[in-house]
DNA sequence: ATGACCTGACCATCAGGA
């Protein structure tokens, strides 16, 4: 099973590189976040060209996740509400046959962080815990998305510019840390940096001059990193015609 | 450097991103 997560920054702007993402990456499933449309209708009849469902959470402008997923797929959505109480930033849906729960999430920014926005992330991020917490006692995990934490210094190209910033804030490490203290693990931890950046900010064209940070991730119950087949960041859909800031990550899975 | 670039709103310029 292939398993693809991508912060698209906009389905609409990003249609071209998800066609092609699509019919050459051949998903299971691909779980995507920010979105920016409130379509639901439109989000779910551009993936059928494709023969893949979709399940959405959406609103106008900002945010907005979905999951498509190939037909013959049996899987359930469970809505954890909670995520999704002020902004569209969550899908979960479970596959039984397997007793995996796949949760995929946009994690609020937080900048500035004087302000109630960072308040607002630490919040969500504590929501999330309580969430998944209960969930790994019945069900495998594989939790994705964008998670807006540089968990470690070395996950930045330089940490210094990070200093001020939400994404690196000890409140944001600690949360993320939570989860991790959940028993999941995060697998891309382990590769060489350089090949672990998901995001280049567009300004001042850090592509170009590779200094990313990683804040896409896939953290993993033990059992579903035993199934691990192959994982990489899709580093080369940032270098096409209008790319979005943050590249795709790909998961292959032995089940 | 509260910058730069990109997107959606909507038509001039702002909010938001990270």
């Amino acid at each position: 099973m292939r398993v693809i997560s991508w912060n698209v920054n906009s389905l609409r702007a990003r249609e071209p590189l998800l066609e092609k993402l699509v019919l050459t990456e051949k998903p299971d499933i691909l779980c995507l976040q920010e979105l920016k449309i409130l379509d639901k209708d439109y989000v779910e009849s551009f993936f059928n060209k494709f023969s893949l469902k979709t399940l959405s959470e959406t609103q106008k402008s900002y945010n907005g996740v979905s999951i498509s997923y190939k037909e013959d797929i049996n899987l359930k959505e469970i809505p954890l509400k909670k995520l999704n109480l002020i902004q569209a930033r969550n899908n979960t849906i479970i596959l039984e046959n397997l007793k995996l729960v796949i949760i995929n999430c946009y994690f609020p920014n937080g900048n500035p962080i004087d302000t109630e926005k960072f308040i607002n992330k630490i919040e969500w991020m504590k929501t999330l815990f309580k969430e998944i917490k209960s969930l790994k006692d019945d069900y495998e995990i594989l939790l994705t998305g964008d998670f807006n934490v540089i968990p470690d210094d070395e996950d930045a190209y330089d940490i210094k510019k990070y200093k001020n910033d939400a994404l690196a804030q000890p409140q944001s490490r600690k949360e993320f840390n939570k989860l991790i203290n959940l028993d999941l693990i995060d697998v891309f931890k382990t590769v060489p940096k350089k090949q672990s950046y998901t995001f280049f900010d567009y300004k001042t064209y850090k592509f170009g001059k590779d200094e990313g940070i990683r804040i896409d991730f896939f953290l993993l119950s033990p059992f579903i990193k035993s199934k691990m087949l192959k994982l990489k960041v899709l580093k080369e859909y940032r270098d096409l015609d209008r790319p979005s800031d943050h590249c795709p990550i790909m998961i292959d899975l032995n089940i």
